[in-house]
DNA sequence: CCGGATCCTCGGTGATACTG
DNA sequence: CAGTATCACCGAGGATCCGG
């Protein structure tokens, strides 16, 4: 026992479910590790105000619970990464779904509001309308960095690739990105205020926000 | 504030539902009122081992956060009942699918596994499978109990009516419905130990464990 | 009985310091 | 870099009590 939340004990896949995950920043390790796997450090980083030990003990807790592995990453680093088992990969559907519905009661971005544009891959997978067709090749970009998305085939994907050739930049920051896609302000208005500006070609750009855009779910549901 | 656990304060969908609904006990409040409204002490029962003073705070959470609403049933009961918001209902979507991951690696029913036939409602919409075409009425029944599932134009319901009419009755209890459509038990090997007996129709019967069958997360993500 | 409120204890959480 | 050690605190768990 390293410390975990007392078990529900119940023969039930939710609350089984809550036994794995259901600790507190739990979902949010998982979230970070979509991607890919990171290092301890970075895990620290995504995750702001996690105390130190608590992430050591959740990490054990998720490996216990054969949700994340722990391995060396190929030399000649070998430093420690962790990432999701296929089973903990299996989460991803259910994660995204639920950011949505989170997502939901989420008001407008706040003023100060600055993240890296890496964290736009979480509410990007999330808001992606599967039924896309033809291939699309983006790339965000706010100062030094970048974000490259491609949507081909019904999925989405961020590739890291230094060579990358999009068919339209988008240069905002990560605030107006979900602003937008979140229809509390409009790609016209955005571009008109000189707060997005596009390299390439316009159309392909608006078609952006139309590939990410936040559904509703309340209605939906009806 | 009433005691709920500090809240994460990301700018994310994931983290705001995990400050919504992410409390201890939280989802399996939303998951018992998945089928309708339920009293305070209707949810004590199904909740074994809250604390009283626990489900109090979250109830009060859940209504703060517009999950769930408290209201009076009509008269002349006029009884406190709580029951899921619009925004609380559009989660089910989302709970299936957690209970559906976590099941994965719930193991068989234990032994002594003893519930009534209506805590079958959760694992029966998470196993259904959509694509079901043509309505099919069964009736699930255990001593006095029983519980009656009609599947038509691709949705489950459970319907309390005294005067239903299945078109399958299928005597047996609940934990081996679960280990037939968890595969650690066959239809027939139930049938010929006696702990599945059929009224009706024969063929109707197997279908339903056609139509409600676990699938197979991780490998289906791959 | 229903719908909680109160009290007390224990352990998980969070913040900081420290170490191989 | 990747954690462990320590400690204060407060939410969780359990029992009991109370007003309608």
């Amino acid at each position: 026992m390293t410390g975990m939340t007392r078990e529900y004990g119940q023969y039930c896949g939710l609350a089984r479910a809550l036994d794995l995950v259901g600790g507190r920043w739990s979902l949010l390790i998982v979230r970070e590790l979509l991607d890919g796997p990171l290092r301890y450090t970075e895990l620290e980083q995504g995750l702001p105000g996690v105390p130190t030990n608590i992430l050591a003990a959740r990490l054990r807790d998720l490996e216990d619970g054969g949700v994340i592995e722990r391995s060396l990453q190929p030399r000649p680093s070998s430093a420690v990464v962790y990432q999701l088992t296929p089973y903990g990969k299996a989460l991803e559907k259910t994660l995204l779904s639920l950011g949505l519905w989170g997502a939901q009661s989420l008001g407008e971005p706040p003023e100060g509001f600055a993240s890296d544009l890496h964290s736009l891959t979480f509410p990007l997978r999330a808001m992606f309308q599967e039924r896309t067709e033809g291939e699309h090749r983006f790339q965000i970009r706010r100062g030094e960095e970048s974000l490259n998305v491609v949507v081909s085939h019904g999925t989405v994907c961020f590739p890291n690739d230094p060579s990358f050739e999009p068919d339209a930049i988008l240069e905002m920051p990560a605030g107006l990105v979900l602003a937008i896609a979140k229809g509390y302000e409009t790609f016209d208005s955005a571009v008109e205020s000189g707060n997005l500006r596009i390299e390439g070609s316009p159309e392909k750009a608006r078609r952006f926000f139309e590939i990410f855009k936040m559904p509703d779910l309340v209605e939906a549901a009806r």
